[in-house]
RNA sequence: CGGGGUGUGGCGCAGUUGGCUAGCGCAUCUGGUUUGGGACCAGAGGGUCCAGUGUUCGAGUCACUGUACCCCGACCA
């Protein structure tokens, strides 16, 4: 299936905020840096948690909820912690407002100040840990496998719809084990339960790796992600997984008495997507008419659209199109009938097109007549004419084509764009044109940051699987010996 | 927090060297004709031109101050 690629990179930001906007999924809030998500947008950001929680499920995650708000004494236990997430904090210093004096609106009570603060969670570990704590005293305790859907907020200096907003819908998953050998399988086992979410629902290729130690989560030992090339060749972290060792076990004393009666600390792990998710989603298969929904994680997968002219034609097109949607929703696939009777056909279609419906059938009077309907397809944008007959049965293995098809395309389109380069010189163009470059590395934080202030590129994630390559080389920069590419690329 | 830009009906914008009743497109409402790819015609409603101060016979337009938002940096999922 050769298709062409090509690369977005003209106006890109701007492309990307439009289609936000116009497919409805979500707008900015008048308050800073805050996004309302629409309803549109949510049932997309649902339909992941749905297919999310219940792969954690089968990992033998369960749900639970820890609070909004943390002591600022716990948020200080973790020292690599606090100074990750000091600089973007929201921070509750009073618990009451009262009338304005000047009877304008209300002010602060100045009475009501907090003897700690507390601090809106920017991540939940601090006071998950202090709770464990309270849960573990065993080995007959662990391991704990705790997960929450809940928003966290990051004072950020700069957002964008979806890909970094002030407050933002997320899962965070917090295990706790008896062994570091059992502590680092789980999130590596999660990375994977991340990798497969992104390739098999999102239609997303991504690279699994190992974040370089400047890159590491605040508090962890290592931190695996999932990186995902936009159709700008950005690359976009679209998934976490840390393994922390015993950092926040000693920091929350959580110990366990051992099968030997030795008191041991315990090892963590945690793991996180976000609705950052809904960006990669965007701005991996967008086109210029719109967003295109993988079938897997669309809440509408087939849109029906009448063409009449007359009432009768209406209701007689009506009712064939109730009897079909009632066997295709037997089926399992979700479907909708538009049938606004202001709005043209022709309207009907583009919009249904810009908010990413994978499959439209438009169904008008010579349908009728000779048993047809006209479907087409969003991620190839073609439409043909089908017989009614057994339609039940090839809708499934079009709506299966059409998640296969996205796929590819966005794999094809990250293979142009990913190549090995030894050149520093190329390198600089290269890394400015949007590719992902496998180079090797000489392992220093130093040569790190010095290609990233050089070029604003980053090392993504030193690759585990598709992308491995250990081999002896020397380092992009310094020329220093390697033994092995790593993944660079301008990130978001 | 540094650099740049923009604030004019719901949205997007125009508004000349200061000048008379502040315009246009989209959207909205009414009536009619339409409906197989974003309809057309006719009519209607909707504005303290971001705020304050100043210059002037006269300010949307000029100056200063404030403020909000956007873009580019630093920070980040």
């Amino acid at each position: 299936m050769a298709k062409e690629v090509t690369k977005r990179s003209e106006n890109y930001s701007q492309w990307y905020n439009d289609l936000v906007v116009k497919a409805d999924l979500a707008e900015q809030s008048p308050v800073r840096g805050c996004m309302v998500i629409k309803p549109y947008g949510y049932a997309i950001w649902e339909k992941m948690q749905s297919v999310l929680d219940a792969a954690f499920k089968k990992s033998g995650v369960k749900n639970a909820y820890f609070p909004l708000f943390i002591p600022k004494s716990f948020f200080s236990r973790e020292a690599e912690h606090v100074a990750g997430f000091a600089k973007e904090c929201a921070v509750v210093t009073h618990h009451r407002l009262m009338n304005d004096p000047d009877g304008k609106g209300v002010v602060v009570d100045p009475e009501a100040k907090l003897e700690e603060e507390l601090i809106v969670r920017p991540t939940s570990e601090t006071i998950i840990w202090s709770t464990y704590k309270n849960w573990i005293t065993s080995w007959r305790d662990l391991p704990i496998l705790c997960n929450q859907w809940c928003n966290v907020v990051r004072w950020e200096m700069r957002t964008r719809l979806f890909l970094r907003t002030a407050e933002f819908l997320w899962q965070e998953g917090h295990t706790a084990h008896a062994t570091s050998e059992e502590a680092a399988a789980k999130a590596e086992e999660m990375v994977q339960v991340y990798a497969d979410f992104a390739r098999n629902t999102m239609a997303l290729p991504v690279i699994v790796g190992h974040k370089s130690p400047n890159e590491r989560f605040a508090g962890a030992l290592d931190t695996l992600t999932i990186e995902a090339m936009m159709q700008d060749g950005k690359a976009l972290q679209a998934g976490t997984s840390h393994f922390l060792g015993q950092n926040f076990a000693k920091s929350f004393d959580v110990q366990y008495t051992s099968k030997e009666g030795k008191q041991e600390y315990v090892w963590a792990t945690s793991w996180g997507v976000s609705t950052r998710l809904m960006g990669a989603l965007i701005m991996a298969h967008g086109d210029d008419n719109g967003l295109v929904l993988p079938p897997a994680i669309a809440p509408i997968q087939v849109v029906m659209v009448p063409i009449y002219k007359t009432e009768e034609e209406h209701n007689a097109i009506l009712d064939k199109m109730y009897e079909l949607k009632k066997n295709l929703e037997a089926l399992g696939h979700s479907v909708q009938i538009d049938d606004r009777d202001t709005l043209r056909p022709g309207f009907k279609f583009a919009e249904w097109e810009l908010k990413g419906v994978p499959v439209r059938f438009a169904m008008g009077p010579r349908d009728l007549a000779g048993g047809t309907v006209e479907v087409a397809r969003r991620d190839t944008l073609t439409k043909e004419t089908v017989a009614l007959e057994g339609i039940e049965k090839t809708i499934g293995d079009l709506l299966d084509d059409i998640q296969k098809t996205i796929y590819q395309k966005a794999f094809d389109f990250r293979q142009a764009n990913v190549e090995k380069c030894d050149d520093w010189e190329e390198f600089k163009t290269k890394i400015q044109d949007g590719k992902f470059l496998l180079c090797h590395w000489d392992g220093t934080a130093e040569t790190e940051q010095k290609i990233k202030d050089e070029t604003k590129a980053t090392i993504r994630c030193i690759p585990v699987d598709s992308f491995v390559c250990e081999e002896e080389g020397k380092d992009i920069y310094s020329g220093k010996p390697s033994k092995q590419r790593v993944v660079f690329a301008i990130s978001y």
